[in-house]
RNA sequence: GGUCCCUUGGCGGAAUGGCAGACGCCGAGGAUUUAAAAUCCUUUGCCCCAAAGGCGUACGGGUUCGAGUCCCGUAGGGACCA
């Protein structure tokens, strides 16, 4: 090919992507090429990253995948004449800055920094279009002013409060964990134990916005399977409120919440939880020790180790009975720990027959079970071996309001809860999963909560004395003076949490403390969630440095709402129901205009390790077959023999593909082809060895074929195994631009070239447009092919192709434009244009099929007639044979698709 | 256990219901080279020496002139929830 270019005498230059990139690098950052300008009479796009936390580790191959998606969308915005704000910034609060400040005295604030600075340093190697002067740091102090700000706010909607809770408190890590960080009783950072205890905390009422945090995530937004994720989330179940007398107490009533209040009838028990408030109450004497008893042991376990569905149900009577109010009945109450006191009412109705929990707590504890449900045909079913749960139609019921058999589910709901609502013994109620957010955390690296406290003592009594007595009146919570914020951290030497709940910011005494008027006061010790940084970073990155507002309107009109944000799924509920939460808080009281900040969403998938045949070996040095293995529940990545009781580790012997082959689903020994291996690509973590870094990968390929890559290895929400080989794949790819672009330039378009090129434009702008980034390279893989064999380069085609190509690959892209005789970037070039007319071929080639089975291909006219085509088919050697002697029973002709001949 | 998603060559993956496997990787053969690397060309789903032909999108059914694509069921895998 280089023969072809007429190069071969010449001294050839090499494609050197670490020249090229710093070159270009260097004059984008001098040029503030990328800053978000907003210009009258043009549209914007807002086009958001998931801000990293600049973890000591560096980048990872993760960060540039999804950083490459929307810089390829920011880059093609741009080209076709939007106003792009694409910032970057960073969520630099957070545990491990504080563990390694507790380690080794750091101040995580320098941690912080240096990682940061490795953070950018590594980004700007990859060529983002980033504003730079747009971004944040949580931990800055001219941020932490708006967050502590948005805080205040909240609090003084009455959207923050403090109750005393049982919290999820890890001594290790000295803090308080929300219920999703803390996994099978154990932190999900760290994996220590976590233990209930009471405590004073921060909440946020996210339960207040529950119904509308589920009904505006509608169709107008355009989110993944998210939607659905956050929408279980948040739970919302339509269900009643029933409440029992209790039998000899006329004061005392027990109410129940249920989604199935057609089953009213047949309760056979009613449930309170532990922590139920008439528990003492409805406890009979002769019960009192086995309750007492019960609840102790209950206090201990987590919620979710209470409701587990494969855990026993345990429950203990408390001797009191309740009138159920549908039908006068009087049924046993018992006190279990699977209900849980803060859900619902804290008390459930027990109706064996249609619910599988409550069948085995009466089969366990011998409670009668009444059928009251029947399928839609009326039958009996033999509720005593299982529980029937489906809808169907009421069955005998005995009701103070007449329901006859038959009447389906959905109206006996109705008329029970008619009855209920008419005699004030119930109504329809709905009733969410979502619990209210615990804000506060016991450490060091957060925000401080701008809020203080009166403190009580004796005068002349300094509470920063030793042994000063004195009490901090947190019932009387006080509002740091908006004009006070930011409250910036104390300066600490020791940042460890100490087994005080309080944290280590109530060792610095000088700072909690202060006298105003006279009287003492005591600041918040807890600081906020690495969650609240994050909450709200995008709306700073529009006005980043307005010291006198959170953002002007202008900014806000500028830019709001985001168009595209791309991130890990693992923030598909948490992080993105948090930041709604405070977007919507912020739209009540007029701050933001709009109901979402998130117009788009899209999660990129992992990028896994490179793929392992792992082989089996058992303490004889026999090989063991890969479906004879078990993962050992014990300790990960290690193996051992299905059904061993002994659980004897196995040893893992790596496996090269050249002695496997394929047999079934896997691969199997070629020596041995009885022996499966275990063939699998896994999470890349540093003890498996297996992480990719991509410094490594740019100095030896560089950033554009490291973008390319991550960009061409599959569908971007497609979790995909990483292979080095397909990154020299497409390095050879941009190798061949490289001598395309700046070999032999000129000549006239050829037809072919043209119609291919415009082809090109068209399918590689309607794929960045779908973010189906693959198919778009392939596209010009295939140009570049073409371009390469003709004897000289047309300008016009290697111009249009560098432009199409630089979202991608944008260095190599300038450095082509500019050889090709142009003084500005090739990034503020306009997106080439495609004729449409070029796009279609006037002649194809069509598929002919004899009875569905494709025996030849003809060229014929996009708009041929039936006919024209018919006769052509059967003009072919390999059709006339199959047809002839046979009669064309049906001919079915798509122009353009197909053309297929029925014969019998 | 529930909900949702997925399953296409040796590998990553393409395919508005219309020629399955585009593009890339790996492999094979060749050119170039003193030799190698790099590069370029050819080839590359399976069966069959080859051709002709047949078989092929996890498996079993169905709808359709035509199914990787739509429907039902089974198996395996993943994510989330319990």
């Amino acid at each position: 090919m280089v023969a072809a270019l007429g190069m071969s005498e010449r001294e050839i230059e090499r494609y050197e992507p670490a020249t090229i990139e710093a070159k270009w690098q260097k004059y984008w950052e001098e040029n503030r090429t990328f800053a978000a300008v907003r210009r009258p009479g043009h549209p914007k796009a807002y086009i958001l990253d998931m801000f990293p936390y600049p973890s000591g580790a560096g980048l990872h191959v993760g960060h540039p995948e999804g950083y490459t998606a929307t810089d390829i969308m920011a880059r093609f915005r741009r080209m076709n004449g939007y106003d792009v704000l694409h910032p970057m910034g960073w969520d630099a609060f957070g545990l491990p800055a504080e563990q390694y400040a507790i380690q080794t005295g750091t101040h995580p604030r320098v941690t912080t920094l240096k990682n940061i600075d490795t953070f950018r340093r590594q980004l700007k190697a990859l060529g983002f279009s980033y504003d730079w002067d747009r971004e944040v740091d949580t931990t800055d102090a001219g941020y932490v002013k708006w967050t502590q700000w948005i805080f205040l706010q909240l609090f003084k909607k009455g959207l923050a409060f403090q109750d005393e809770i049982p919290v999820n408190w890890c001594a290790e890590l000295g803090t308080v964990l929300a219920n999703e960080e803390v996994i099978d009783g154990k932190s999900e950072r760290g994996g220590y134990p976590v233990k209930r205890v009471p405590l004073r905390q921060w909440m946020l009422r996210i339960t207040s916005y529950a119904d509308r945090l589920d009904s505006e995530l509608d169709a107008s937004l355009d989110w993944p399977e998210t939607r659905e994720k956050q929408r279980h989330w948040i739970g919302r179940s339509e269900g009643a409120e029933a409440t029992f007398a209790v039998d000899g107490d006329p004061s005392a009533k027990i109410t129940v919440f249920t989604t199935r209040v057609d089953t009213l009838p047949g309760v056979s028990y009613v449930v309170v939880a532990p922590e139920h408030p008439l528990l003492d109450a409805l406890t009979t004497a002769a019960q009192k020790s086995a309750v007492d008893a019960y609840v102790q042991v209950a206090r201990n376990k987590s919620d979710r180790d209470r409701t587990d569905a494969s855990k026993e149900k345990s429950g203990v009577p408390t001797g009191s009975f309740a009138i159920n109010p549908i039908n006068g009945d009087k049924v046993p109450v018992w006190v279990a720990d699977y209900v849980i006191g803060t859900y619902g009412t804290g008390a459930v109705m027990g109706v064996p027959a249609h619910d599988d929990r409550d069948h085995a707590f009466a089969r366990k504890y011998g409670l009668p079970i009444t059928q009251v449900v029947s399928p839609v045909d009326g039958s009996a079913i033999d509720v005593a071996a299982a529980a029937f749960t489906d809808d169907g139609v009421a069955f005998r019921l005995r009701t103070h309001v007449a329901i006859a058999d038959g009447v389906a589910t959905a109206d006996v709901k109705k008329a029970i809860v008619g009855y209920l609502a008419e005699n004030s013994a119930g109504k329809a109620r709905i009733t969410y999963r979502l619990r209210d957010w615990v804000f506060s955390r016991q450490r060091y690296w957060g925000e401080p909560i701008p809020v203080y406290f009166p403190v009580d003592a004796a005068p002349g009594v300094d509470p920063r004395a030793d042994g000063a007595i004195f009490e901090v009146r947190f019932d009387q919570p006080i509002a740091v003076d908006e004009s006070e914020l930011p409250l910036k951290l104390p300066e600490l030497d020791d940042f460890k949490p100490g087994d005080d709940p309080a944290g280590p910011l109530a060792r610095a005494k000088d700072w909690r403390f202060f006298q105003k008027d006279g009287k003492w006061f005591a600041r918040e010790t807890n600081t906020m969630p690495q969650w609240a940084g994050s909450c709200w970073y995008y709306l700073r990155f529009i006005d980043p440095k307005n010291e006198t507002e959170i953002f002007s309107q202008e900014a806000y009109d500028s830019w709001m709402p985001v168009d595209l944000y791309v991130g890990g799924s693992e923030h598909a509920v948490l992080h993105l129901l948090y930041a709604r939460f405070w977007h919507k808080a912020l739209f009540d009281i007029g701050v933001v205009k709009h109901r979402e900040p998130f117009i788009k969403l899209v999660h990129q998938g992992m990028i896994l390790g490179e793929m392992e045949h792992l082989g089996f070996k058992d303490s004889q040095g026999n090989f063991v077959s890969s479906d004879l293995v078990v993962e050992n529940a014990e300790q990960s990545d290690t193996y051992i023999k299905q059904g061993d009781p002994e659980k004897a580790l196995l040893a893992v012997v790596k496996f090269d593909i050249e002695n496997l082959e394929k047999k079934g689903q896997g691969f199997v020994l070629k020596s041995n082809p009885e022996i499966r291996v275990l063939s699998q690509s896994q999470k890349m973590s540093k003890s498996r060895g297996n992480v990719i870094n991509p410094d490594d990968i740019i100095k030896k390929y560089g950033a554009d074929a490291l973008r390319g890559y991550e960009m061409f290895m599959g569908p971007l929400e497609a979790v995909k195994p990483w292979q080095t080989n397909g990154v020299e794949g497409v390095r050879r790819f941009l190798d061949r631009v490289f001598v395309v672009g700046t070999g032999t330039i000129g000549g006239d378009l050829d037809d072919e070239t043209k119609r291919l090129l415009h082809k090109t434009i068209a399918k590689v702008g309607q794929d960045i447009e779908a973010m189906r980034f693959n198919t778009a390279i392939s596209a010009m893989m295939i140009l570049v092919k073409h371009l390469g064999a003709l004897p000289a380069v047309p300008k016009a085609s290697i111009e249009s192709f560098a432009q199409i190509l630089s979202p991608f690959a944008p260095h190599l892209a300038e450095e082509i434009w500019e050889r090709l005789g142009h003084k500005t970037s090739i990034a503020l070039s306009s997106w080439p244009t495609h004729d449409p007319a070029l796009l279609v071929d006037a002649e194809v080639e069509i598929a002919v099929q004899v009875n569905g089975k494709v025996r030849a291909a003809v060229k014929l006219a996009r708009d041929a007639s039936e006919d024209t085509a018919k006769e052509k088919g059967l003009a072919e050697a390999k059709v006339a044979e199959f047809v002839t002697g046979k009669t064309i029973k049906k001919v079915v002709y798509v122009p353009g698709r197909i053309l297929n001949f029925i014969v019998a």
